[in-house]
DNA sequence: ACCCAGGGTCATA
DNA sequence: TATGACCATGGG
């Protein structure tokens, strides 16, 4: 992928689906926890869980550790794996605290802060580097589904083409901007939602596989 | 009834 | 290292 080309996928997408404003979240810890519970799940089922916590005084990391695990789990429900994640979350929470706060994780440099958050367990590549983006402001490019999905049907990335490789890909053409790298990301789940099916769509009634125009030359998939 | 969603871990070969 | 099973709710 060269500096142009990924200059004006950018462009087109700025274009089509305008300024995206993201991360949805008032505060940073509000962006990390949101980034736990989105793994896999749809945003407007992680807002409920989200309203949840905010309702029930617990976006504080302190106060999600002491919360008890059912109960924790049970305000996670409309977030999907809900078990899962209470255990996610806690562990999020614990490495915050023990690392003194999210003040003080604001002065670690980058890679140190990516490490730290990638021992966390339940906090992968894309959860680590959403948080690193979004909620540190840090010059990292997000890498998903949706950027695997686009670029390779673009022809600028090989489909099984892996994380960390797809992601040095972006920050080797692309100038360090968070606001840029923002941007870029929200606009590339924006399309995703929106245009760029996993598999084509009929453009008329919406359908996938039930509906033989589905896949026909007419329906964009890009 | 099926497919999908802003993933990650763990066991197995 | 590379698959597969598993986690689980809600919308289209």
């Amino acid at each position: 992928m060269t500096p142009r080309q990924a200059r004006a996928v950018f462009d087109r997408l700025l274009a089509q689906h305008g300024p995206q404003h993201w991360w949805p979240g008032d505060s940073p810890f509000e962006i990390m926890v949101g980034a736990v519970l989105t793994q896999n799940t749809a945003w407007r089922n992680v807002e409920r869980a989200i309203d949840y916590l905010r309702a029930a005084g617990l976006l504080d990391a302190a106060y999600i550790l002491a919360c008890d695990d059912d109960r924790l789990a049970r305000l996670l429900r409309p977030s999907g794996y809900f078990n899962v994640k209470a255990t996610r979350l806690k562990a999020l929470c614990r490495w915050i605290l023990d690392a003194g706060g999210v003040e003080a994780l604001g002065r670690w440099p980058t890679d140190r802060l990516r490490h730290g958050l990638l021992a966390v367990k339940g906090v992968g590549p894309e959860t680590a580097d959403d948080i690193l983006l979004y909620a540190f402001e840090r010059p990292v490019f997000v890498v998903d589904a949706y950027t695997r999905r686009l670029f390779s049907r673009l022809g600028l990335c090989a489909p099984d083409v892996g994380y960390e490789a797809l992601r040095h890909a972006f920050e080797r053409v692309l100038p360090p901007d968070v606001a840029l790298f923002n941007e870029y990301h929200a606009l590339i789940v924006a399309h995703g939602k929106d245009v760029c099916r996993p598999r084509p769509r009929c453009g008329e009634c919406g359908l996938q596989r039930s509906c033989p125009a589905a896949g026909s030359p007419g329906a964009r998939t890009t």
